[in-house]
DNA sequence: CATGAATGAGCGTTCATTCAT
DNA sequence: GATGAATGAACGCTCATTCAT
């Protein structure tokens, strides 16, 4: 399936570690290249810079995050509640799953050039307005009955991202439960009457990781 | 009044500017130099490097947080509703008013070298444990019912800190309203009772800033 | 026929030309790269440190004049005052042809790095330990007759050395010559009974170069 | 009896410390000044730079060494042997009582500006001199018979300066005999007929430091 | 395609020295 | 006379990138 050659992965994996462990200008391109197991001239092979690195992998991260959002809201139709908790529940599942991307995702566009930048905060933009057009077809449907809906939605969307810096794999609840929960909390914060706990046992587990 | 010479405080504030917008790696110590207006050699007549001189921004910037919670706790009683609204508050208040230091402290940190990170990471981790102590406390005295209140405690921080990120004075929102709105977010997330929207009227406005 | 690009062997002979007669710290890697015709840059192409620069430098003389040493005492078979003969021969030869790495050998080992002097310090005592033993075995077998051998053995080493400070190829006496009158005086301050001076005609010559 | 302030001595004894044993480019004029316990500014106020600063430690140095010989050759009168004898007793004494400042005569001329340098070395020729002068009267009056007489002055000059890179003040001789040995090896050398061992021990002591 | 050699610019830092007080 | 502040130049070294093969 792959037409790339195969040290075209092992070098977009190892930036992707090192960019969002470290940072884009904390790390150099010998280290990814050796990271990768591959030549610097390979490396520059693949991509003609170190910033059109970094931009693929934010663009093919955003894709696949957009492509999860799609594809969560095709099946939620048109009730704003259930597309609202499609948008949270696959924003909740790519950070925990593809946390390294999303660390990329957050923090690094800002080493990104001028062009590209503005390029990228587009999509970023596009990625917020998924959440705000359910949230505002909800108010103006009368059953989203919060009196802040903006402080609501930078909520709600904070809560989904930070999920990428804490989560851990083998934490005390599963990710099925962490998305439910998020879009209990989700609900709760916006007044959706219809909305119950999932699961009745009160979970007064620990998380492991560092959540601040 | 100042005891130490004039260009320090200009280091701090050239440093803290340049490391907040661009962070840490990107930022010549050349530059910061020349923002500041003094010479490169200034510069490590005051700091003796680059390290230290973030150290220092970020131990700074966590000794004015720090103080602030401490204060607004002190004002609170024991009360663990009125304690969580204090450092929900206090927090607020320091990601608007002093953002560009919150955005050091939230992303700078990983630059610290090994030891001086431990020393900063554990100082997060009594950031974290203001929210969680009255969070914990109102749990067990049941005035706080949510099943969730690890995932409640993650979203208020989360919250309160994505304020840094959004913010700017010159918004439609009023700093005390954003403040009332948060703690008003927080006690709906909690399951708190007594709770109620400070002002009646319903607010449909919207932010300026990206917020995602 | 040489593996090694062409500025590999430029860059060490302007190395060691510069170290040898300014010292280690006195030269910047500029002034060698400059020397040496190659860019800052190639030099660290081959060499990843000053430092680096300076041990392959030393290690690189210590094994030519090892190598000699080792083929002279090959030759001489196992007569103490014949080995003597080789050591002192084969030293001052070195000293003499290879004056300026000699200079190295002997003044800038002080400016290895711990690990590395150490490793350097220890090829030193093997030299000295070259002149010990056939002096050692000849006092032992009563070919050497001197009270002091202890004495008799630093003066002959620091006499071979010292050579390269004051020795010009341009001088009166010829290269060989000087070996001969030098192993005439190690002879002569050994005590050894059978030695002669090779050359019957007195030689009142005068050194050109400062020999203090 | 110090007309100069207390600090001076300090700055003499430390920067002669350092210069001795790393090299006058390895030893910045802070570390001086730290390890003298004064200023920066005071150093400056003493010497008006690096280089006076080590010019006057040559010149002082070679003052003290100059004056011991001096002393001695004035006690030895007019004949050669007498003469050469108090040389070489000067000369190992100095380089075993003041082997810090010996090597820094020795080894840190080349580090003097080119005017500085040119009145050391011509210091340093004197120095050479007074070997010279009683070799060349003992050969001209034939009480000397040596054949290589040039050869023999450096191996004497060499032998004595050796001193102040081995000798340790708890070794297994005395100074004393430190000296009395090197006259003897002087007069082997010569071939000078009245000399005698002046133990009549054999010495099979071994050396402590490193001597070569 | 793929490689090792090579580059110029810039990095964080230290230097000997000077200056105001 | 003595101090801390400040400086410009240079230090050893690393950077992203290019080139010849």
């Amino acid at each position: 399936m792959t037409v790339r050659p195969a040290g075209h992965k092992a070098l977009l994996a190892a930036a992707s570690a090192q960019f969002a462990e470290r940072g884009y200008h904390a790390v150099s391109i010998r280290e990814i290249a050796a990271a990768a197991g591959v030549s610097l001239s390979a490396l520059y092979h693949y991509y003609p810079s170190k910033q059109a690195l970094l931009a693929a992998l934010l663009h093919e991260g955003m894709d696949d995050y957009q492509a999860r959002c799609a594809e969560a809201l095709a099946e939620a139709g048109h009730d704003p509640a259930r597309r609202l908790a499609a948008v949270v529940g696959a924003t909740v599942r790519y950070r925990a799953e593809r946390s390294e991307a999303s660390l990329m995702l957050m923090n690094e566009a800002r080493a990104l050039e001028d062009e590209e930048r503005e390029r990228y905060r587009a999509r970023q933009r596009e990625a917020s307005d998924r959440f705000r057009q359910p949230i505002d077809a909800g108010v103006a449907a009368g059953i989203f009955t919060t009196p802040y809906p903006d402080d609501v939605r930078r909520s709600i969307i904070a809560s989904c991202n930070a999920v990428a810096q804490w989560y851990r794999p083998d934490g005390p609840d599963s990710l099925d439960d962490l998305v439910e929960h998020n879009i209990f909390l989700a609900y709760t914060l916006l007044g959706y009457e219809r909305r119950t706990p999932t699961s009745k046992v009160r979970q007064l587990s620990r998380a492991r990781a560092d959540d601040y």
